[in-house]
Order: C-alpha cells, then sequence, then structure tokens
RNA sequence: GCCCGGAUGGCGGAACUGGUAUACGCGCACGACUUAAAAUCGUGUCUCGCAAGGGAUGUGGGUUCGAUUCCCACUCUGGGCACCA
C-alpha cells in the first residue's frame, strides 16, 4: 500500500488547482453566485497567525461547499498593508515600510498558499498599492464633494518627550508605550468623516441584514440611539440679570420635578461663556484642567469609593455665584460641573435626579444635596431607576411616569429630539504610511481637491519617518513635495500632509474584489451588480463597531450617490472566536508565545491543521493554543488513507461478506449512519459547527473502519463531505479511485431522507423522572402500543406494581415518563 | 462601574426547541502483534457502593413528571467600553 505522504500531495495539488484554475471566480456566469469574504490580513512581521487559519479555514469550507453545490463562488484575499506596526519598524530600522510590507506579504502569501485555502489569487489586491490607493483617495474627495468630510480642532494624545501624536493604542496606563512620558492632550486640526449622518441609517438598516444578534447589539449600542428631551435651565447670577440658559438633554424628562442640580461637563462652552459670573472661577478652572488631562477612559473607569467601599467615586466642583431655575417647579438649584458628565453627548450638560439616576445619587451623596423621590417604587436606599406612580410632581402626581414623557416635555418647554452617541471619524493621521490625503491648501481658494488625473498621489520617498517636532507627518518635511501649484488658480499652494488612517483602505476592499485591475473606476458598476452583496463575511467581534461599521458607512454613502447598487455591503455577518496562547493570553511576538504554523504544517501537513483548528472547539468562542490534540485528527486522516484500499465496485460488492457480518440488514445500517452523517455535515457547516460535524464523520470512518468491504460510491459520497475539511488528501484518494476529474468540483451529495430511518428505535423509560429501563421500538407503533408495552416490561413493573399511575408522558421517539 | 459571553471527567469538548449527561478526540490502564520498542489494533476509563442503589454539569435557591438547558441570587473567568443621562 502506498504511504500516505502528506508533503507530496498537498504540493501536488496545490499545484494542480492553481493550474486549472478551479479556484477562480468567474464575472458574469449564469451560476447562481456566492461572495464569502474574510477579513483580510494586517501582514505583520510575526508571520501567519494560527487564528488566521482559523477563521481562513472556516469559510474556506463554506466556499468550498458553495462550488459543489453549483455556485460560482468569489473567495478572494488581500492585505491591508497600511498601519503602525510597519511604520515604527521603519522607524526603528530605516527600512522602508514598502520594502518590509513586500517582505510580509510575500511570507503571508506563501504560508496561505501551503495551507490550501481556495482563494481566488487573480484577484488578491493591496492598500498600499498605487493602484490601489488612487481609488482609496478618489473615494475620499466624494466624501469632500458631497460635504461628508470637514476639518476640525480635536483633541490628541501627545507625547510632550517624543514630541509626537500617540495612537490610543500606543497610550499605556496614561503613558507613551515607548517612553513611559505621561501623555498630554494637545488640540490639533483633524479631517473628520460624517459619519453621524448616516447614524439613523446604520441603525435602522439592522433590521433588514443577518448579522448575529450580538453584533447587532453591540453596533446598536455604539451607535446609540435615544430618544429624550431638550429642555432649558434658566441661569440666575448675582451680578447679572442677562438671562442665560443651560440646555440639558434627559432621557427621563418624567423625572424633572425630581431634577435638585445641574451639571456641565468641564469642557462645555458655556462654562467659560459664564466665567465672570462664576465666583470661584480659580477653583473652577483647576479642575477643568485636571479633567481634560485624564484620559478619557480614566474618566470612564470608575473607582470604588473608599468610603463606602461600592459605588462610584465621583468628583466635581460647583460653579459658586450660579444658580439654575428647574423649569418644572420654578427651584432655584446650584450648577456643577463634573468629568463624569462629558461634553461630546447630548448636549454637555444634565439635570442630575439623584433619587432615580445612580451617579447623580452617588455624586448627591458625596455633596450633601438633596434628593427627591418623584416616582414611587424604589427603597429610598438607592437610586430608583424604574418607572412607576409619579409623586411631588404637581399636576402629574398619580400618572405613570412613562406615559407622560412627551406631555412633562411640552410643559417645561422642551424638545423631543433623537440623539447617538456615535461620533464623527477622525480621519487624519500625522503618519507616513498612509494614503496621502489627496488636496492642497491655496492661500486664494482655501482646500482645493486633486482632480482625478493627479490621482493617484504618490507617497514620497523619504529618509526618516519619525513625525516632526511639531507634530506633523513625515511628509511635511519634504518641501519638494509639500510645495505644489493650486489646480484651480495655479498659484502658490501646499500639499495636505496628513495621510488617512488603516481604516481607509478596508471600508472598501470588498467592492475592489469584484473588479480589482480596473483602471478606470473603483469598480465596475456591473461587476458590483453581479457579485454584491457580499453573501457572508466573517470576522472578528472586534471589529464590530469600528470597521465592519466604517465600511457599512462608505458602501451606504456609495449607494446614495449611485455608485454602488446595494446600501448593505453585508447580508450576512457571523464572528470567530480568538486562539489564545496556551496560558490563555493573547499571542504576541512581545510575549514570544506566537506559534508558527509552517512546523505544523511540516510535521503533520496542511489538512490535519485545517481540521485540527476546526475540531478544537466551537468556532464562536475564544479557545486556548494546545497541540496534544493535534494527533487525533492525523488518525483520523490516516485511517482514511487506509479505508482506501477496502473500497470494491459495485457488483464486487458482497453484502455477505463472510468475516464482517455485512449482512443486507447490517449493510442498512451502515447506509442509515452514512446518510445521516451527510445530512449532518451539511447542516453543522451552515451553522458553523465544524467541531461536531468532524466528530459525526469520525464515527462514520470507526464504522467503516470494521467492515471488510466498502461500496466505492458510498465511500465517494463520504469523501465529498469530508473534502472541504481536508481538501489534499481527499483529491488524492478520489484520482487513485480512478475517477478523472477533479474532487473539488464534483457536486455536493445530498442525504436521502428515506435512508436515514431507522426501524428500531431505543427509548428511555422514565419512573417519577429517573431513568430505570431502556427498550426498543419500532417506529410502526401508535403511542398506546408504546404506553402499554412499557407498562409490561419487567423493569418497569417493579417499579410502578401496587402504585396509583398519576400520570403517563410520551415524548416520541425518545422517551416515556410514568408518574406513581 | 457598565455591556456581552463562558464555567460539564485527568484534558479539549458533546448533548440542536426542557427529555437516556459525559458523543468525538486526547491522555491513562490492560491486552494482542514484536526478541524489544515505536506504530497499529482490541478492551476499559465520572464517582461512592459487593450489590440493590445513591451522588455529580461553578455555588445556593426556584419552576417542572423531568433542568447542562428556563427563572432568581451569587462566585470565578474571558472579551468589549464612549460614566450616554
Amino acid at each position: 500500500m502506498k504511504e500516505y505522504d502528506h508533503k507530496k500531495i498537498e504540493a501536488k495539488w496545490q499545484k494542480e488547482w492553481e493550474k486549472k484554475e478551479v479556484f477562480n471566480a468567474s464575472d458574469f456566469s449564469k451560476k447562481p453566485k456566492f461572495y464569502g469574504l474574510i477579513e483580510f490580513p494586517y501582514p505583520s512581521g510575526e508571520g501567519l497567525h494560527v487564528g488566521h487559519i482559523r477563521s481562513n479555514t472556516a469559510m474556506d469550507i463554506i466556499a468550498r461547499k458553495r462550488r459543489m453545490e453549483g455556485f460560482n463562488v468569489l473567495y478572494p484575499i488581500g492585505w491591508d498593508a497600511f498601519g503602525l506596526p510597519t511604520e515604527n519598524y521603519a522607524i526603528k530600522t530605516g527600512i522602508s515600510p514598502e520594502k518590509v510590507t513586500k517582505i510580509n506579504t510575500d511570507i503571508f502569501r506563501r504560508q496561505l498558499k501551503s495551507i490550501g485555502f481556495s482563494f481566488d489569487w487573480s484577484r488578491e489586491v493591496n492598500t498600499t498599492d498605487p493602484k490601489y490607493y488612487k481609488w482609496t483617495q478618489w473615494l475620499f474627495l466624494q466624501f469632500l464633494k458631497h460635504d461628508l468630510a470637514y476639518k476640525a480642532k480635536i483633541n490628541i494624545n501627545w507625547c510632550p518627550k517624543d514630541k509626537i501624536g500617540l495612537a490610543n493604542e500606543e497610550v499605556v496606563g496614561g503613558c507613551c508605550e515607548r517612553c513611559g512620558t505621561p501623555v498630554e492632550k494637545r488640540e490639533k486640526e483633524q479631517w473628520m468623516l460624517r459619519i453621524t449622518k448616516y447614524a439613523d441609517k446604520l441603525d435602522k438598516d439592522l433590521d433588514d441584514v443577518d448579522f448575529l444578534e450580538k453584533i447587532k447589539l453591540q453596533q446598536r449600542n455604539w451607535i446609540g440611539r435615544s430618544e429624550g428631551a431638550e429642555i432649558g435651565f434658566k441661569i440666575k447670577s448675582s451680578n447679572s440679570n442677562v438671562e442665560d440658559e443651560i440646555k440639558v438633554f434627559t432621557t427621563r424628562p418624567d423625572t424633572i420635578f425630581g431634577a435638585t442640580y445641574v451639571v456641565l461637563a468641564p469642557e462645555n462652552e458655556l462654562v467659560s461663556n459664564l466665567k465672570s459670573k462664576i465666583s470661584n472661577w480659580e477653583e473652577v478652572e483647576k479642575y477643568i484642567v485636571k479633567a481634560k488631562a485624564k484620559a478619557e477612559i480614566e474618566r470612564s473607569a470608575d473607582e470604588k469609593d473608599p468610603s463606602t467601599g461600592s459605588g462610584q467615586a465621583k468628583t466635581g466642583v460647583q460653579l459658586k455665584g450660579l444658580i439654575a431655575i428647574n423649569p418644572a417647579n420654578n427651584e432655584e438649584i446650584p450648577v456643577f460641573i463634573a468629568d463624569y458628565v462629558i461634553a461630546t453627548y447630548g448636549t454637555g450638560a444634565v439635570m442630575a435626579v439623584p433619587a432615580h439616576d445612580e451617579r447623580d445619587f452617588a455624586f448627591a451623596n458625596k455633596y450633601n444635596l438633596p434628593v427627591l423621590v418623584v416616582v414611587s417604587g424604589g427603597d429610598g436606599n438607592s437610586a430608583y431607576v424604574g418607572d412607576g406612580k409619579m409623586i411631588n410632581s404637581g399636576k402629574f402626581d398619580g400618572q405613570d411616569s412613562e406615559l407622560v414623557k412627551k406631555e412633562i416635555t411640552k410643559f417645561v418647554g422642551g424638545k423631543w429630539v433623537t440623539k447617538y452617541k456615535l461620533r464623527d471619524w477622525v480621519f487624519s493621521r500625522q503618519r507616513y504610511w498612509g494614503e496621502p490625503i489627496p488636496v492642497v491648501h491655496c492661500d486664494k481658494c482655501g482646500v482645493v481637491p486633486l482632480s482625478e488625473k493627479d490621482l493617484p498621489l504618490k507617497l514620497p520617498k523619504i529618509a526618516k519617518y519619525e513625525p516632526t517636532n511639531s507634530g506633523e507627518s513625515p511628509l511635511a518635511g519634504i518641501s519638494k513635495w509639500v510645495n505644489t501649484k493650486c489646480p484651480k488658480c495655479f498659484g502658490k499652494a501646499k500639499r495636505e500632509t496628513d495621510t488617512m488612517p488603516n481604516w481607509a483602505g478596508s471600508s472598501w476592499y470588498f467592492l475592489r474584489y469584484c473588479d480589482p485591475k480596473n483602471s478606470k473606476k473603483f469598480a465596475d458598476i456591473k461587476k458590483l451588480k453581479y457579485w454584491m452583496q457580499v453573501d457572508w463575511y466573517n470576522g472578528g467581534m472586534e471589529h464590530t463597531t469600528l470597521h465592519l461599521l466604517y465600511s457599512r458607512f462608505w458602501n451606504k454613502f456609495l449607494f446614495d450617490i449611485g455608485l454602488v447598487p446595494f446600501s448593505e455591503a453585508y447580508k450576512k455577518r457571523t464572528s470567530h472566536g480568538m486562539i489564545l496562547a496556551k496560558n490563555g493570553e493573547k499571542m504576541s511576538k512581545s510575549k514570544g508565545n506566537v506559534i508558527n504554523p509552517d512546523d505544523i504544517v511540516k510535521t503533520y501537513g496542511a489538512d490535519t491543521l485545517r481540521m485540527y483548528e476546526m475540531f478544537m472547539g466551537p468556532f464562536d468562542q475564544a479557545i486556548a493554543w494546545g497541540e496534544d490534540n493535534i494527533i487525533g485528527v492525523r488518525r483520523f486522516i490516516e485511517r482514511v488513507w487506509k479505508i482506501q484500499n477496502k473500497v470494491v465496485s459495485k457488483t464486487v460488492f458482497d453484502t455477505n461478506m463472510a468475516r464482517t457480518v455485512l449482512t443486507t440488514e447490517e449493510y442498512k445500517k451502515f447506509e442509515t449512519l452514512l446518510h445521516k452523517t451527510v445530512k449532518k455535515v451539511s447542516d453543522d457547516i451552515e451553522s458553523m459547527r465544524f467541531n461536531t460535524a468532524i466528530s459525526s464523520m469520525m464515527i462514520l470512518v470507526n464504522f467503516m473502519d470494521k467492515i471488510e468491504q466498502i461500496r466505492k460510491s458510498d465511500f465517494e459520497m463520504f469523501l465529498k463531505v469530508l473534502s472541504p475539511f481536508a481538501p489534499h488528501v481527499t483529491e488524492e484518494i478520489w484520482a487513485e479511485l480512478g475517477d478523472k476529474k477533479i474532487l473539488s468540483t464534483e457536486a455536493w451529495p445530498k442525504a436521502d431522507p428515506n435512508k436515514m430511518k431507522e426501524t428500531e428505535i431505543t427509548i428511555a423509560i422514565q419512573i417519577n423522572g429517573k431513568v430505570r429501563a431502556e427498550t426498543f421500538i419500532t417506529s410502526d407503533m401508535s403511542e398506546a402500543d408504546i404506553i402499554e408495552y412499557v407498562k409490561r416490561l419487567e423493569d418497569v413493573d417493579k417499579w410502578i406494581a401496587g402504585k396509583e399511575i398519576r400520570k403517563i408522558i410520551y415524548v416520541p421517539l425518545k422517551l416515556v415518563s410514568i408518574v406513581v
């Protein structure tokens, strides 16, 4: 018998598939199309991660199944290659990011090919290729044209020692990741994309897509749509009669009679506007400076209150000299600033109702502010946030709190409004390794976009990749590149030196895959019409609120201006669990716990690695890497390899083979199991339960192991369902059995329901909820027959003899439960 | 602090709508083959008990003829976070 030589077999079929272009998608084919997508990898210096293999194999199995089901499948791959690690590596080593990217993508490509993924390599894209980013720049100009891109002053993280802006990721515990210096906030003008304009659509259209519920929930929470009231609180001050007003936003206007103070965010403009009327300005200013210095994450992460050991330690300062008027009851109440109120949400000010809001309650306790209950139902010891009958609320007393919200808003002269948590997207970076933003600044004409014929605006070659001391990108130092002519008036102008974030290229790559080589357009609309939407997109949960939302936003915008055919980019979205290192930590180069898949491919083979990663646990759950179980999958594949020697053609097949008692009846049992397995594998792939699909195939193989002969057609049926998991070895056996055509293009088998029926079924018998016996029944017995039969069984009789039967429950084909 | 998951043998895990808990795999033990070992194959493997039977799905309650599954409270653990008023 031929040895199972995975190295030879895998290399052979990878070459064969490539030569025959088995996996190339064909535009406009008459077959139904299927577009399966995985998040394209960032080609890091660490090489392919075992986590990539897990998620890519999952979609590969689906893509391969769809192909066998007769679909024209697009399963593309590319490189999301702009980004910080490559740039930081360039700063450290002086090697150009371009070169580093080339080296890394070469490694990734080789590794991915060695696993046997059925990617259409002819459509490979790379976000750092000028032919690609020409269109990223062009798309940015469309945003600019439609007033969805604008400049605004934004606080950024600033390292005063390195004199550069830092990404959130580079801030560790409030300090610069590299030098440990405490990070400051600095105002900088940034390009913004107006994603908030799409907040409503991005939220509502989730109703119509097939995303996992937890993904929808997370996006909804992120967008944070909420309806509430905007209400003005008049301000009185001791040294002025001019009327100012604090606008607050609240979802609980029904509690307004219980508002005993008002709180502004420290950054709220009104605070400085009212400076002249605030008697303790020095104290207030100190607090503002302190609050601004705190990282947002620190402001949001609560510390335990040392006095109570629980709850929230809130800080704030009263704005002395100011008095607000509660419009519901005309009570005079104090005004505070506190950093638990944030400037960017709502109106940057809240009315505080300590009796019915936990944060207000904690704050009121700390500063000894009155707590006035206006909705009954609480116990008085904590904030009651539920609904109930209203009290202490004037003419609203006795009404249901949840029903009067709009009416009470009207009563105090407020407006009913919708607010979103979502903020506009900061779209510029002061970095080198990103798409240059294609505009110039002209003294006469202002911001002038480049024209399409000037795209791509290529990154110039430079010697040093560090940002400049002024916080500008290194591009600012290339005067030859910066100084240019205004495309409008041809006068002197300067180029924008900011680049785009790494999210830019990934916001539309799924569109480029439909038409990756087009030099006239970002993608041809006819091809987009054929391939879009993405039928199934699998990715990590960590991309739910940024990449996934951003790309939905881009697609919606492009739909609105008529450039893409669907408003939603993705029909279906699922997510995978992360693979962690043995100890449960994340794998990373710095921890030295990264697993190199090359070694496993060499020792066990790609088929074993693929199957092992699918078998190790539930696909949607995180799992710690361990190699103890790999051997089990390898043994399984070797067993399948050996079984090919028992395969005989139909005419020679003998159901009465002496050694194995494969009588007609026994064969029927096998046939039933085979068809059940085919059904289970088919179903499990659709619900991404790859681990149980594999275990059911193992059960079938264990059965086949014990039989002397296998009918060829039966074995082939099994090979087909195994092939998406272990494509190389199945392809080889398929050829060994004398089949000329490639297995990957064969038709997916259908399980025959008639052959899955079992004639004899084991049922359990419970007495008072405990299993006491089991017995066989045949499928033609009626319920009454079964119950009578069961009652007469010896094992049952000893439990029920002489007792009164109170109840008998029959669960079809499962059990009989007798209560005595 | 908030939100979303998870907790089942020695280990990874299975049990799909409440219906025989521990499938499948690893490991381990014993046996066969072998001069021997590896590989392979076979048998066994939650726990207490001689048995009848009892106890086990993180902990404590509840609903039910019946709960890994549903409800309440809690512990531990993974992930996310923008105190969202």
